[in-house]
DNA sequence: ACAAAAGTGTTGGAGATACACCCATGA
DNA sequence: TCATGGGTGTATCTCCAACACTTTTGT
């Protein structure tokens, strides 16, 4: 192969190999709260004299024959073990030291087959309604947990720029297009989901202006039934139906 | 390492390697039309027989010791020779299959260390505008083309795919950010402003409305200056500056 | 004079904003 | 009866959509 002629953008000149991984920011709301799922692994081989934790967002190497999406919905269904949630790739994290901190080396090194690896992660993030499916911490020696929004602890590897990345994403998502139903149960109040809009996009509504605008999107319907067993005038309940 | 113990999520039962590329969907704006820069290679060690290029978005696989964008625009202004412009990371595309069609094959073959390798590809978005910087066509034993949007051929991998991604991300931050001023040039008319906005947007805008709203962005501003050498009345210039 | 794009206002309707009080329930 | 969130209407203003003719230049 003659390279002066060959010679391209795509330089074979130096080469290396990189892991793939799939990060996956998980908000649920519970009716007050927006939360974010979590998971804390304990590092192996330590005699709980001091605890050691390793704080991160669910995450996981993309396997050899399985696409991004595929992964991303894999992750997550290990540990909610519920299946048809709302994912969305957003961002992809590439820079070269992003794994190679002092702070996430043990973990590295026990965990993974190379840990010497650069790894790029593609960034999903995805909608729970909490009062729906109450996950089950499904997986191994690993415990999930639903942390509030506005209590992250510092994380592993950038993944709290991620979560920040996510939740900037999903601010424009919500905006733009009807993703928020994703994260109420299937019967809601006018309350809650103006609550949860509130939270997400960082500042407070006006109600009434609130619920004229709700009143005029086709999807929203009114059920005959009403909240039940709450210390104050029960409210309408609401349910969302995409239109045909 | 006690695996009952360890076995995780990041789980290294399969294990494998990627290729990580970037590919550049550059939008240019020659005060007409919208076009994107694709480059076509002839694919080496034939002769001329019957001719067979290799047609694709600019890319390239990430350097060991590169970041993301860092590869990105290190792709641009191999081809541009041109630095400073706007850049964005619109998505990843990690297909298994992705690169292993038939028609992929031989040119994979002769350019990669290991076509057998797959390959996840970060797509980015550029805005050039053709008017200011006319690039060169700097490259090796390949030419840049800048094509009419309307009529990009089939290329390769899934670049028709990324191309159609890039777009639609175009259409959505048009409409949600200052960028599409990245596409003219320093000054231009407001006649050029409304055919650009229709063009990304696909359809048509109404003169007088569109110069009003154009008229209450105080980022856009009226030079004293006149286009000249137009066989029609002259259009008053603009400019834009962003406000501090 | 003609061709070709530049430039310019008004009106009606829809959506945004601002604002304060009564209601139904469980404890 | 009290505490708690649920539920409701009006007035003003701004923004959006629809619509047609005159102006300036080069040929």
């Amino acid at each position: 192969m003659n390279t002066s002629t060959t010679a391209s953008l795509n330089s074979n000149k130096r080469s290396m190999t990189f892991d793939v991984s799939v990060d996956n920011v998980v908000f649920g709301f519970d009716g007050d709260d927006l939360r974010i799922l979590l998971i804390r692994q304990g590092l192996p081989g330590q005699d709980m004299g001091q605890e050691r934790f390793h704080m991160a967002v669910p995450g996981d190497l993309v396997l050899p024959e399985e696409g991004l999406d595929e992964a991303a919905s894999r992750i997550l269904s290990n540990l909610t073990s519920i299946k048809g949630i709302f994912l969305k790739q957003f961002y992809t994290f590439g820079a070269p030291d992003r794994v190679f901190h002092e702070k996430d080396k043990e973990w590295l090194t026990k965990m993974r087959r190379y840990p010497d690896r650069r790894v790029v992660s593609v960034g999903y993030y995805s909608l729970v309604a909490l009062a729906d499916y109450r996950p089950k911490p499904n997986s191994f020696a690993s415990q999930v947990e639903w942390c509030l929004l506005s209590n992250i602890p510092t994380l592993a590897f950038d993944h709290n720029a991620i979560i920040d990345a996510g939740l900037e994403q999903l601010r424009e998502d919500v905006a733009n297009r009807n993703i928020i139903f994703e994260l109420l149960p299937e019967k809601f109040t006018l309350g809650q989901l103006q609550r949860l809009h509130e939270i997400i996009l960082g500042k407070t509504l006006d109600k009434r202006n609130f619920r004229k605008n709700v009143k005029r999107m086709a999807d929203v319907v009114a059920l005959d039934e009403k909240q039940a067993g709450v210390l104050h005038k029960p409210a309408q309940l609401y349910t969302y139906r995409r239109q045909d």
